[in-house]
RNA sequence: GGGCUCGUAGUUUAGCGGCUAUAACGUCCCGUUGACGUCGGGAAGGCCCUCGGUUCGAAUCCGAGCGGGCCCACCA
């Protein structure tokens, strides 16, 4: 294959040259991975957004870029790395989105018209995300995407589902559930949020013969559903209740008195009304005293008859008008003002109900221990994110309830005998199945024809945390084998609960194997003032808008300016940083490229003799390759990058360059061999530089690898080149010890001639005081020193002065210049 | 209420047992240096949240507290 060689440009324009780079990868496929390679395989189960935002903000990037930056420091560390791309496409999350954006709701439209929109807006997001990631430069391989609404995700999702069937994990269950009257449909307990709610603590007088009940309630539109009072057995204020009857008031009728020990005595009045159901208590209680159910709720969130007058009204409206019922007949005693937490459906903030729904689900609860056992086998960066993902566990109260009565989404692979109720699973060869659409093949095996399809769909992470799998085209005809565990799982923290933990959950169920050998957890990007960002607080940053603005490689800079982890504020002035960090490298790169059009890299290795000032950088430089070799490996990129920059800028740049300059311009003075010693270190110092920042910075490092460096180092692109080896013999630390007192005498002449208030350039008298073996040290690197300063006269005192930190005192003189 | 995490110059941060405690941005002063003014040099700026403890020595380790952030529990 032909390699396009993009035009060489005289200045660097990021507007200009990052799409061209870009361009320049696809064309020259270096991103693909390579499916027949011997090389090691590195594997990033990356995050498939949802498809349910017009735009991303710069938190978004600042993730995504993360873990973009490991990608490309593998791929130069010579992995074969498979990244993909992938879209959660299917679910609550697209149907939210486009009932909001429509104005719809699933009730009023067909599933085939829904699902329609759906997918239409599906595609239209897919386009902003790819958009996004393009202009951020990432390295994915665009024919490795996948859709978790496609039929390879299906086909994935239902032999999940069948292999876990067949495991005995999966229950068919008509357990009262939590239930969203939003979206009508069955939620999971990671789909909860909480917020904080106004409410009120009603005491309601119930009748026990003629003796007043009070009891505490926030919720009197319940009052129809109360099927029993409570109290704690040693309550003394109640002791005499033991067997009796209340009456609830407005309903007339009677509910038993009974105790429980979960009752808490200090509570409100110590009298607690149970209900179906109110919340997980009274669900607790209904199974274990076996209480009346007496349903109230309906499906959207209104009333049922058994409310009487109140019935049709939403529970909001019904408590408002119940209050008022109770206050007229002298029911209401008293009522005070509260503040108390309620879940929440995180898709739409609809307070949490529960309902009696027939339900998968997949049994958890009884296998907690495992599920942190294997968890323990990952490698959790920080390792700290990982007691989230135990706690979590340790906690979970519910199994998780797969089942959502929604439109678009992975159906069922179940259909079900309509006389003897068996539950009939296709072949697992026939995957995808849609039983909405198709017809069971064949009969139940008690003979009946009458076979009902299931009509749900699945929860979305059933999909999604079967990510590894679907990467590896589980069941599908390119199987890739030996592909789980993948290398590495990047999240942000926010989904430990969810995504992380069921794609363990999926793992180990299916093969008893993590899903990943490494996990990496990304913090959220912030607003500039430390808050979260979101579209109602109107603090939302647009991601495009900054890469428009400044470059993605200044975006990148900023973005891994934070440790993994943490969260980080959005700062417009750390990302002018890395704007002026590309403009000095491509600045540094073209003086260093001006001196050595002549220099031959292959001869050079064997003719340099180096100069002490020399070896002392490239002793830094090795020090520096294995300080980011090891931060990279542990996915410490801001690590890495902090490191370079400083090397880069304050040490290569502040005094290499200046110091070499003098060598570069007159060998007639100091020698072509001097010359020669400075071009190697030169292109040693560049090139290296130029690779370790290559993963934050890619398109930056690729014009300059372009421009001078690809034809000598032998690669197509920087970033399929070899990554930096930290070399032993390179670590000198007499040159570093000499290098240093060097840099420390030049820095006092700095700092004399800006008090003095002259140029740089300002000729100087030198007089250095210090002892034997720093005099032997200043003298091997006399030129370069003198050249740097610009001392004119060079003299050394003696005896040794204790100043400033290597002890030498340096006496400084400005020379008067002759006309 | 429980857990995790953070608390260092005006701002964002490095350091996580011993240096006069990093650096960048901002501020102030200076510099027509042949890569770069998106630059170079310099300066000012910090009870390293508080109080205890461990230690010869604490920003760093431990305990308590205060204050942010996140997660969870709390709906009678």
């Amino acid at each position: 294959m032909e390699t396009k060689e993009p035009q060489k440009t005289e200045n660097y324009d990021p507007k200009v040259d990052e799409p061209k780079w870009q361009e320049f990868w696809h064309d020259n496929n270096i991103f693909k991975f390579d499916p027949n390679s011997k090389k090691e395989i590195y594997s990033i189960d990356t995050p498939p957004p949802y498809a349910s935002a017009d735009h991303l903000h710069v938190g978004h990037g600042m993730h995504y870029s993360q873990f973009e930056f490991v990608a490309r420091f593998q791929r130069m560390r010579g992995k074969n790395v498979f990244f993909p791309m992938g879209y959660d496409d299917n679910g609550l999350p697209t149907e939210r989105y486009v009932e909001k954006k429509y104005n719809i709701n699933k009730s009023k439209t067909t599933r085939a018209d829904f699902i329609k929109l759906c997918l239409q807006e599906t595609e239209k997001t897919g386009k902003t995300y790819q958009d996004l990631f393009n202009q951020l430069g990432f390295s994915v391989d665009w024919d490795l995407l996948f859709h978790t609404i496609s039929d390879d995700a299906r086909r994935v999702a239902q032999l999940s589902f069948i292999d876990l069937h067949e495991k005995g994990r999966m229950e068919r269950t008509d357990n009262p559930t939590s239930w969203c009257t939003t979206c009508q449909t069955t939620i999971a307990q990671a789909d909860f949020e909480n917020t904080d709610v106004k409410s009120h603590f009603n005491d309601i007088i119930f009748k026990c013969g003629d003796q007043d009940l009070i009891i505490a309630t926030t919720r009197p539109e319940l009052l129809p559903a109360c099927v029993a009072l409570f109290h704690h057995p040693d309550d003394k204020r109640y002791k005499e209740l033991k067997g009796k009857k209340a009456r609830v008031p407005l309903f007339d009728y009677e509910v038993p008195i009974l105790t429980d020990e979960s009752v808490d005595i200090e509570t409100g009045t110590g009298l607690m009304m149970v209900c179906t159901f109110g919340d997980k208590e009274d669900i607790e209680k209904w199974r274990k005293y076996k209480l009346d159910s007496r349903i109230v709720l309906n499906e959207n969130g209104t009333l049922n008859d058994l409310a009487r007058r109140f019935v049709g009204m939403k529970t909001k409206e019904a408590r408002k008008d119940i209050i008022a019922a109770l206050q007229a007949a002298k029911l209401l005693i008293n009522q005070k003002e509260i503040s108390h937490p309620v879940n929440v459906h995180e898709r739409c903030g609809t307070e949490i109900e529960f309902m009696q729904k027939q339900q998968w689900q997949i049994k958890i609860l009884d296998k907690k221990e495992d599920l942190i056992k294997i968890a323990n086998k990952v490698n959790w960066y920080p390792e700290h994110m990982k007691t989230r993902y135990e706690h979590w566990v340790k906690n979970l109260q519910w199994d998780w309830g797969i089942s959502r009565q929604r439109y678009y989404g992975v159906p069922f692979p179940v259909w079900y005998c309509k006389s003897c109720g068996k539950v009939l699973l296709p072949d697992k060869k026939d995957l995808p199945v849609d039983p909405r659409e198709q017809a069971y093949k064949g009969n139940c095996s008690c003979g009946s024809t009458d076979i009902l399809p299931e009509m749900d769909v699945m929860d979305t992470w059933m999909t999604s945390s079967c990510s590894p799998q679907i990467n590896a085209d589980w069941g599908g005809a390119g199987e890739r084998k030996n592909f789980i565990p993948m290398s590495l799982r990047p999240q942000a923290h926010d989904i430990i609960r969810t995504w992380a933990f069921y794609t363990i959950v999926k793992s180990y169920y299916h093969t008893k194997g993590v899903p990943w050998k490494d996990i990496m957890i990304s913090g959220h990007g912030q607003d500039p003032h430390g808050q979260k960002m979101s579209k109602s607080k109107g603090n939302f940053i647009i991601a495009q808008d900054v890469i428009k603005k400044y470059s993605a490689d200044a975006f990148r800079f900023w973005a891994a300016s934070v440790k993994l982890g943490d969260d980080l504020p959005y700062q417009e002035k750390d990302v002018l940083t890395g704007q002026k960090t590309i403009n000095k490298l491509w600045n540094a790169s073209k003086f260093s490229m001006i001196h050595l059009q002549d220099f031959d890299a292959a001869l050079a290795d064997k003719i340099v003799h180096l100069q002490v000032m020399d070896k002392w950088i490239l002793s830094r430089l090795h020090r520096l390759i294995k300080l980011c070799t090891d931060s990279f490996d542990v996915y410490e990129y801001s690590k890495a990058k902090m490191e370079t920059e400083k090397f880069f800028w304050g040490t290569f740049c502040d005094y290499y360059l200046e110091i070499c300059k003098d060598r570069l311009y007159n060998p007639d003075k100091r020698g072509q061999e001097a010359r020669v010693a400075a071009q190697f270190t030169l292109y040693n110092l560049l090139l290296t530089t130029i690779k370790l920042t290559a993963p934050i910075m890619p398109h930056i490092t690729e014009a300059i690898y372009q421009a001078y460096f690809a034809a000598k180092d032998c690669h197509k692109s920087i970033h399929v080149s070899h990554w930096p080896e930290a070399v032993k013999s390179f670590i000198d630390e007499d040159a570093e010890k000499t290098g240093d007192l060097v840099v420390e005498i030049i820095g006092a002449v700095r700092k004399f001639k800006s008090e003095k208030q002259v140029s740089l350039k300002k000729p100087i008298k030198l007089v250095i005081e210090c002892d034997k073996d720093q005099q032997k040290r200043i003298e091997s690197a006399l030129d370069d020193l003198k050249a740097t300063t610009t001392a004119a006269e060079l003299t050394f005192g003696n005896g040794t002065i204790e100043l400033e930190n290597s002890k030498v005192k340096v006496s400084i003189e400005l020379v008067e210049e002759k006309q």
